[in-house]
DNA sequence: CCTGAAAAGCTTAGGCC
DNA sequence: GGCCTAAGCTTTTCAGG
C-alpha cells in the first residue's frame, strides 16, 4: 500500500492511453503498429498500467438521454459544521440518480451530480439529499448543455 | 437524423449495459451465460445499442493523480448576457486542463470541470477562462474528495 | 422478425530469448 | 522489447422458430 503517488509513465504510455480513451475496446494488435511496438509489448504495458493503478478499469459510454434520463443537474450542498464529510457521501450514494459526489473546500461543502428521468424525479432526489445529515441549504444548477473531453 | 429520443431498451439490455459499465472489455462469451443468451445474441444486442446511439463508445478509466494531475476543481462562470453560449465552450475546450463544460440555467451560466497538475496550473487555467468572452466573474470550488458511481 | 450453433480467422496469455 | 504457441474469443454464415 506504499505505492508511489505518481507512476512512471513514458510518452509511449501516454499515446497508448490516448488510444484507449478514444476506444477502450481497441485490440493489442490494432495498437501495436500505431505505437511502433509488438503486440506482446503493448499487452505488457497495459498490464503494467493496471498493476500500478494508472488504469483503474474500462467502461462503456452511454447516452443517458436515450435511456430516458434526460435531466442533468449539479446540486450544491451546505451543511452544519458538525456533519461528518462521509455522511453526505454515504447518503447520496444510495440514491440511484446520484452520479458523483464531490466534497469541496469552502462554500458549498459538496457538489452532487444528478441524472434524473424528469423534473419530478429531480425534485425527489433533492428532497432526499436535504434529509441527509444536517443540511443547511441546497442550490441546484440545471444543465442545459454539456461538452466533455473525448 | 430523425431518430427517437428514447430508444427501445429492454431489461436484458439494461443488464448488459450494467455488465459493460462494470468492465467495458468484457467478452461476449463472458456475458452470454450471465444474460442467459447465446454469444451471437449478445453481440447483436451490443451492435444494435451502438447503432441506436445508446452506446456512444468505450473508454479506459485512468487515475489522474497517478499521472501527476492531482488537482481537481469546478469553476462557476458568470458572463455578460450578450456572450453567446458557444463562446465559453469553444474557448474552454481548447484548454487541455478542461475536462467538461456544462452550460447552466440561471446563475452561474456555466460550470467548468478542471484537472490541473498543481495550484499554479489551476491558476493559469482560471486566468485563461476569465479572458474568454465577456466574463463577469468566476468562483472556483476545489475538490477535496470524490465518490463516483461505478 | 427474432434466436442459436458451428467454423474460420483473429486476439490474447504466457513462456522463452 | 520481440518471437512463438496454445487457448480462447469474435465474427460470419447458415439453419430453425
Amino acid at each position: 500500500m506504499d505505492e508511489p503517488r505518481v507512476a512512471d509513465v513514458d510518452d509511449t504510455d501516454h499515446r497508448l492511453l490516448a488510444l484507449l480513451r478514444e476506444d477502450g475496446r481497441r485490440t493489442f494488435s490494432d495498437m501495436a503498429p500505431r505505437l511502433g511496438l509488438s503486440v506482446a509489448a503493448v499487452k505488457r504495458r497495459v498490464d503494467r498500467l493496471r498493476e500500478t493503478g494508472v488504469i483503474t478499469g474500462f467502461t462503456v459510454q452511454v447516452d443517458a438521454t436515450r435511456l430516458g434520463w434526460g435531466v442533468e443537474a449539479f446540486t450544491e450542498v451546505r451543511y452544519a459544521g458538525s456533519t461528518p464529510v462521509g455522511d453526505i457521501v454515504s447518503t447520496a450514494s444510495t440514491v440511484p440518480e446520484v452520479q458523483a459526489v464531490y466534497t469541496i473546500a469552502g462554500d458549498p461543502d459538496a457538489l452532487v451530480q444528478v441524472r434524473a428521468r424528469d423534473l419530478a424525479d429531480l425534485q425527489r432526489v433533492i428532497d432526499r439529499l436535504r434529509r441527509a445529515g444536517t443540511i443547511t441549504g441546497t442550490k441546484t444548477l440545471m444543465v442545459l448543455g454539456r461538452w466533455t473531453r473525448a
